[in-house]
DNA sequence: CATATAAATGTAAACGTTTACATTTACTAG
DNA sequence: CTAGTAAATGTAAACGTTTACATTTATATG
């Protein structure tokens, strides 16, 4: 038999609203029926209803997570860090993504329209201008994680892709002295994608290497397009002496094709990638790349919401951050590494 | 201003039982009534409050799945699994880890008490027994992932350490003719480490190999205790010529620790995992280690839950399954590979 | 000791749905 | 045209909390 705060109420020989009142720590309740509510509530191991709890609250105690894939350790990495700090809040997480097919908009619409969170975590790199409206008309609390755009009134956490993609091809510039640097891109309209080829550009021009565009190919961020990217550029007139993957699975996509093709790395062509994905590290020789620091990305998301979400005020304050990211040297490009 | 039932309804003109009823694919009410009331719960962007539905109807539409950890590809691709099949469903997710310190027993009772969710996925391979009653008192369908132990009233769905780790190990010591096999074991008391080590015994003692308890090391299914072991092994008085790492993890570990002590895989050592996760195909030589079907895992237990959850007759039926494992040959055991 | 004030408790109205039961409307057969 | 039945709609009571407001009890003040 399902036991309810009117049994904890009657056990105790109080009224419901005494028992709500102990149970939610108000300071109107006598300490000695406090206690007495308390014990009865441990005896009958009592647990209040969240659902009920929430719909008399306004409030859910829970944050939506919307992701574009559940698949790979940056994903995961994101999730657990998300987890973890909202568990040392007391809050719940809930997890979405937009299953492929699925329109992120949609998720985002129904998640927010809802009531089923307080609040979202929002990663969409490849976010539509459309989306910047719904955010804005809706109460919830939203943060865009990882977002390019015009999105002046929405909080905002983001990396460093500029900064990181600059400074890994600052080094096989200054480093290194490759002439002819190939870049296999993520897809058009993503936001990191085109910010890391922004970074790659500035550098090139910053040291006066010359833009050859039959060197900036566009890949897919998975392993295949990796692959795919090094044999094209691989198979031109005029080849790259490194090759720049804006990402790390691109990267191992590269590193397969350099083996199927005879290449030896880093002798004949350097390699370089981005995201230090953990697997990056067994890579042989070990993958020059970027470190990206997803902990503080995910933790720091929840904080902000929650803030947000607490202090209703909403006073214009837009929170708008971008994360560090950090070069981290292996033998890919061409510097000795053990 | 937040819209409900009583808008559209009072905008419909009809009372909000009819509106309900039109949402709720209810027969009785007649098409015309129907298409006026759609028309205007869309004009409206009308969501029914979940929450409230949820407290109504005594069913929340989301499952929880509570995981020892958030970390690595293995329980993403788990989450994904169910994910993908949940939402196919129409079901929610709902993810709780134990947080490390937390105990998962007091997650899992929580969690099955609070009505936040309508079923568990519980994957548990330390399950005390004690958490067995505590599943049997409580109403909430609750299916066990990858658990030991005489759990006859509760569903389970695993793999088969057992077989996997009986062929690989076969497979060593039939083809290879290795005569001295160490393993690097899960820590103890972990179901998966416990029956993997059985499989391992059942081949020596099958093939007559015999058993040489210093060639047995128990390690924590990360990569650091997959370096410990393996030099633990390689300083011994009788070195092995393999060993078997029971999780890929360890033997990226062995993998490291055998460069650093200048061991060729496979020529001066064997090298076998288990679970087949994505990086295992990157090294060189690529791994040989049993394929785990975690896709398959996931959406069976959504299934079987979902099933479980409709069905509320309950006849009795405990449903009981192990799914295969299978055999990936790379290049680490000796075989040629490319 | 009466009265004003503060502290503790109780009562009942939210929160936004679903659904059993009551009522109205539409249809069929005599 | 009417009674009987089926279909469609409405009314109101759940679901299990929180909390504004009302009431009672305890405490301090003159």
């Amino acid at each position: 038999m399902k036991i309810d705060i009117h049994k904890v109420a009657s056990k105790a020989g109080v009224s419901i609203a005494t028992v709500s009142r102990a149970l939610n720590g108000s300071t109107l309740v006598k300490p000695n029926t406090k206690e007495k509510i308390l014990k009865i509530v441990e005896e009958l191991n009592y647990i209040p209803n969240p659902i009920a709890r929430s719909l008399s609250k306004q409030s859910t105690e829970t944050i939506g997570v919307v992701l574009p894939d559940l698949l790979g350790e940056f994903f995961m990495d994101f999730i657990h860090s998300v987890d973890e700090e909202a568990y040392k809040q007391n809050w719940h997480v809930l997890i979405s993504s937009s299953h492929s097919q699925r329109n992120i908009i949609e998720t985002l619409i129904e998640l927010m329209g809802s009531g089923r969170v307080d609040g979202v975590i929002l990663m969409a790199p490849q976010i539509q201008n459309e989306v910047s409206e719904i955010i804005q008309k809706s109460k919830t609390p939203v943060i865009l994680i990882n977002t390019c755009g015009d999105f002046k009134k929405i909080d905002q956490i983001k990396i460093n892709n500029f900064q990181g993609s600059y400074n890994i091809v600052e080094h096989l510039i200054k480093v290194h002295k490759y002439k002819k640097i190939g870049i296999i891109n993520g897809p058009k309209g993503n936001c990191d994608a085109e910010e890391r080829l922004s970074g790659f550009l500035s550098a090139l021009k910053k040291y006066k290497v010359p833009k050859d565009t039959s060197l900036i190919i566009n890949g897919n961020f998975d392993v295949e397009s990796g692959v795919l990217g090094f044999s094209t550029l691989m198979n031109q007139p005029i080849k790259p002496d490194a090759i720049f993957a804006t990402n790390d699975m691109m990267a191992v996509g590269a590193y397969e094709a350099a083996k199927e093709l005879g290449y030896k790395i880093p002798n004949d062509i350097a390699i370089a990638g981005f995201d230090d994905i953990y697997l990056s590290q067994f890579l042989i020789p070990r993958l020059t790349t970027i470190h990206v620091p997803i902990t503080e990305l995910g933790s720091k998301a929840v904080k902000y919401l929650l803030d947000k979400i607490n202090k209703k005020e909403r006073n214009g304050k837009v929170h708008f951050e971008v994360l560090p990211t950090e070069l981290v040297i292996g033998g890919s490009c061409g510097c000795r590494y053990s």
